[in-house]
Order: structure tokens, then C-alpha cells, then sequence
DNA sequence: TCTATATGCATGCATCTGCATTTACATGGA
DNA sequence: TCCATGTAAATGCAGATGCATGCATATAGA
């Protein structure tokens, strides 16, 4: 984890500070209430959604789980479990990796796909009402362009 | 938690989602960076940090749990518990509260602004690391003031 | 004053996460 | 072929979180 320190703390500015604050605090309270919305509906959380569409995104091919886990941006047990989930739901399977002895594939069922797009309508509306209604269109683009400069992926630099 | 779903779906713009999705997985990016790099310099987790910094800022007169709640977006078990651990860990004293029986007061302690100094710089290090070296002094201004918008406390609309 | 309801905070329980480790297989030498 | 090392994924355990609820007190109204 070594950052480096090539003697000095390397403060943040007073605005860096700030936007880092904000950050934390924003995505908090829309989160927060993305996931209520969808509770409240009686659906399965956020990461659900998202392994299911992009494992709907490929198709019958499926994905090793570290490929979801990269995409996803999430850790390995992490995504281990939330498969483990999927799997009982009867959302996802896992099936044996034909090249590689040691993984799997995991690929989408019916059902899972029937969900996906049953949680869609209060996704939609939960993001529009969370976040989308507080920017315009051009706000949107530029908070999109600000952020993209920040992910990485987790473990690295 | 009805959301005035007056007919239509209410689907978010494509610029939309794609923001959202960075807002995740940025805010998820940086924030674990930071994490982790709070732990494995034998540090306690961020959100102490926050804590202690609010509480030192009121001084010697403390905050009410709620007060602290609404500061810093938590949910109120989350808070309660939060402070268990400070309370526990000795950084804050929970205080009966003169003008309300229901509730009480918290107020840092000595050793609970020592360890918020100590833990400054390798969050502030952390913080440029994971963020801010990312970002100019003007984008970090313009993603101040976009994520502003979004910040509502929890449970409200 | 008495009662209904709201507020401040805590907590039992189930679930989820983080971390370290394990298991299984892969791959590149010696 | 055998071993050392690397990579894919799962898992035991501890700690954190979400939810529902509990308890005590406050407050407003009959």
C-alpha cells in the first residue's frame, strides 16, 4: 500500500477537501435512497441489478466471475457472495469453465432477466428522483467527465 | 416512501445513468482507497475521523446525537453505534442532557482529538492520493458545486 | 390532568462486509 | 516429472449495517 512518501503529508486544499466531503455526503444520501426506493418495492438491492445487467449484456457466453468483479469494481468475496445470492434466487448460474479448471462462468437465467427488468421501472425512478431531477442534461455530462478521472481499480497504484 | 408515480416511469437520460453509475463507482473507488489506506496505517475508519472533527469544532459544549446525525448524513442506529465505539474506544463521553431526559450529550475527549490529529495526515494523504491529485483546484470547484445539488438528507421527499 | 402521539436513542436479529486463509487448478522452470 | 509460484474462487470468523422494535421522555390537545 506503500503512497509513496517522499517526505511530505501531501495535504489536500481547502477546495480539494471540500469536493471530497461532498462526495462522501452525496453518494451517501442518494444511495441511500436508491436502495430504500427499491426495498420499499419490495426488490432486491442495487448490486443486483447491476451484476444481472451486465451479465444480460453478454448474453449466453456469461462471465468468469473476476471479469464481473472487475467491471463491478467490487472485491473478490464480495462478489463470490452476491453470486452465491443470485445463484439461490435463481437468478444467475455457475457453471463449469471449460478452459480453466479452477473457474467458472456465470450466466444469467430467465428469471434472473424477468428481474432485471422488473426492477428497472423503480430504479429508473428512483435515480431520476435521487439524482438525475437535481442536474440538466450538461450538468450531467460534467459531473460524468469529473468523476471518470477518479475510478480506478481497487488494490491498484 | 411513495414517490408520485403520476403515470409515467420517469426514466433517467442516458447522460444521466452514465453519471450515476460513475457516481458510484468513483465515490466506491476512493473511498475504499481511502479506507484502506486508514487501516493499514493501524487507523481507525474514516468515519471516526468525521466524528471527532465534528464534535471538536462544538468544543466543550458537544452535540446532540441527532445534531450529529443530520452532520454527517447517518442513519440514527448507525450513529448510535458509532458512538458506542468512540465511547468505547474513549475518544467521546456521552452526557446526560440538562433541557431533554430522552437524550444526552457527546463531547470529545482529550484522547479523542489526539487521535483526530493523528489520523489527519494520513487521510489528508489518502484523500490526495485517491482524489485529489486527480483533479485541478477549478474541477474540484465544479464537482463541489454539482454534488451540492444532490446532497438531501436521508428519509426527506 | 389524562391520554394520544411524537421524538431521542438503544438494541436483538438477520444480513452483509472485510480480512485472512484455504482449496483447487495452472504454468513455468529445473 | 516434480516443484515453486501464481491465479480463480470459496469460506470461517469478526465486525458493521439495515430493519424493526423497545423504552423513556416530551408535547399537544381534550
Amino acid at each position: 500500500m506503500e503512497m509513496l512518501d517522499k517526505g511530505m503529508p501531501a495535504t489536500p486544499s481547502e477546495t480539494v477537501q471540500r469536493a471530497w466531503a461532498r462526495l462522501i455526503k452525496a453518494q451517501r444520501s442518494a444511495l441511500g435512497r436508491v436502495e430504500r426506493a427499491l426495498k420499499s418495492a419490495g426488490l432486491p438491492p442495487l448490486a443486483w441489478y447491476d451484476a444481472l445487467l451486465e451479465l444480460e449484456r453478454v448474453g449466453a457466453r456469461g462471465l468468469r466471475p473476476f471479469e464481473l468483479e472487475r467491471a463491478m469494481l467490487l472485491e473478490q468475496y464480495n462478489l463470490s457472495r452476491l453470486l452465491d445470492r443470485l445463484e439461490k434466487a435463481g437468478y444467475v448460474e455457475r457453471r463449469a469453465c471449460a478452459d480453466d479448471g479452477r473457474g467458472n462462468v456465470v450466466v444469467i437465467t430467465a428469471s434472473g432477466k424477468a428481474m432485471r427488468r422488473r426492477m428497472w421501472p423503480a430504479y429508473a425512478a428512483a435515480i431520476e428522483d435521487a439524482f438525475g431531477r437535481h442536474l440538466s442534461e450538461q450538468q450531467a455530462k460534467n459531473l460524468d467527465a469529473l468523476l471518470g478521472a477518479l475510478i480506478a481499480r481497487p488494490h491498484s497504484t
